[in-house]
DNA sequence: GTAATTCTGAACGATTTCTTAACGCAAATC
DNA sequence: GATTTGCGTTAAGAAATCGTTCAGAATTAC
């Protein structure tokens, strides 16, 4: 599975130029030469990252990369023929993740998409909320937010549903007591696990058949909980 | 709280100028002039973000990006007089999330910083973090914060992880006692190893196979212990 | 307004982890 | 060869952490 990468750009040549490095370096390329084409293919073919042009004929780079992240953290690098400081902090500060002036080295353009592309594999073993964590007779399903055992359904309340939810995200991984009681209570929560303890007992009752001798959520002693990795 | 920044940088007076435009904008502002200050200020202090030089005096920057990419993301943002694609290329692809060439305008440095920053902020909850450790059948994940031995998983308690992970983090490196102590028992911790012996002896009935005869922690008499190189 | 559900804090027991102390052994020193 | 020093090992008590129950408060549903 190739990474996908968006190239937006008017000019034919330059976009040309691009698309044939990206091809040549086992990139999946799709193209666009206006802004309306671009953001319209960014939601329909969801690419893994977008190599953007500021200056396009119908509208302003920066109002693409602004619509973007206003729901997601797709990469967006940045080319332009703007060097003014300005404009790089602008598209910067508006979530660009990197900001090239053209002219620039064809291996400088790979090696900064290979760090953009990196970010988003950096926190990601199952970010989003979205699909469905499977390990052994447990799933959760974040669309429908339900949690199932063997198949039936356990009736887990809010904060219940939180808390797994949200170990099921980063199953595997040791989340802290204060890790999670900000997330399920708020940024302001922490210091006092009892509640988060309270919970963690009923949603024992409901998810584990012996509850002292879990099959999917482990107690990590002093630091937190971790859910089982997923099948 | 502001966000945490070390500047490794050799010359005083491009020192100077970074950290006072740090200062002047809300940031707390750690500094290093060599290599070996910046890793062990790196491990100790736990910085938000590494704001590093190429060119120091002791050791190769490029080494510093490695050595720490080995168990964490925090995220490095190269600054030097290269202008070499290739150096870029190469600094880039060993781990730093970005690359400026000097000289650099003070708001443009500053939002390539917040564009650093903000990716630490998407999505991961705990710290930073990432990497493996690995040697022999020993491996230290220190993103899921786990210790295995030959794939298997082997339950070490919070203070013995800690040992584990800080020795893992050094490996190949002596770590004196007094020096392990203050990083697992806190700062005031030191004179009497009895603890660490304990602790010790714990860890290597649970990571080697003959505990009198280790094959991953070595003890150095009369220093301390060392971590056997990863592979 | 009542009933049901969910949330929260306190109490208590059980388990795990930490710490101290004592002892054994090997290497170094006298 | 005896003594000292440094480290590994074991065991047991102390301390901390965690799971569980329960009752009352808050919220939601009817």
């Amino acid at each position: 599975m190739n990474p996908k990468i968006l190239v937006v750009e008017d000019e034919r040549s330059i976009r040309n130029f691009i698309s044939t490095i990206l091809t040549a370096n086992s990139f999946d390329v799709l193209e666009a030469h206006n802004g309306q084409d671009a953001y319209s293919m960014i939601t329909s073919h969801c690419p893994d990252l977008v190599v953007l042009d500021l200056g396009l004929p119908d509208m302003d780079g920066m109002k693409i990369i602004k619509q973007v992240r206003a729901w997601s953290s797709l990469p967006i690098v940045v080319v332009s023929a703007r060097v003014h400081e300005r404009d790089k902090v602008e598209a910067l500060d508006a979530g660009a993740d990197d900001y090239m002036t053209k002219p620039f080295g064809t291996s400088e353009l790979l090696a900064r998409l290979r760090t953009a592309l990196r970010h988003t594999h950096v926190g990601v073993p199952g970010t989003e909320e979205r699909g469905v964590f499977r390990a052994g007779g447990l799933s959760v399903d974040f669309d429908k937010r339900r949690v199932l055992v063997d198949g039936e359904d356990t009736h887990l309340t809010l904060n219940e549903y939180r808390i797994v939810a949200f170990l099921g995200r980063f199953a595997g991984k040791v989340l802290t007591y204060d890790t999670i009681m900000r997330e399920v209570w708020g940024p302001s929560a922490g210091g006092n696990n009892q509640i988060l303890r309270v919970n963690m007992a009923n949603i024992r009752r409901k998810l584990e058949k012996n509850p002292a001798a879990p099959e999917y959520i482990f107690t990590e002693v002093g630091v937190g909980y971790r859910m089982r990795e997923a099948d």
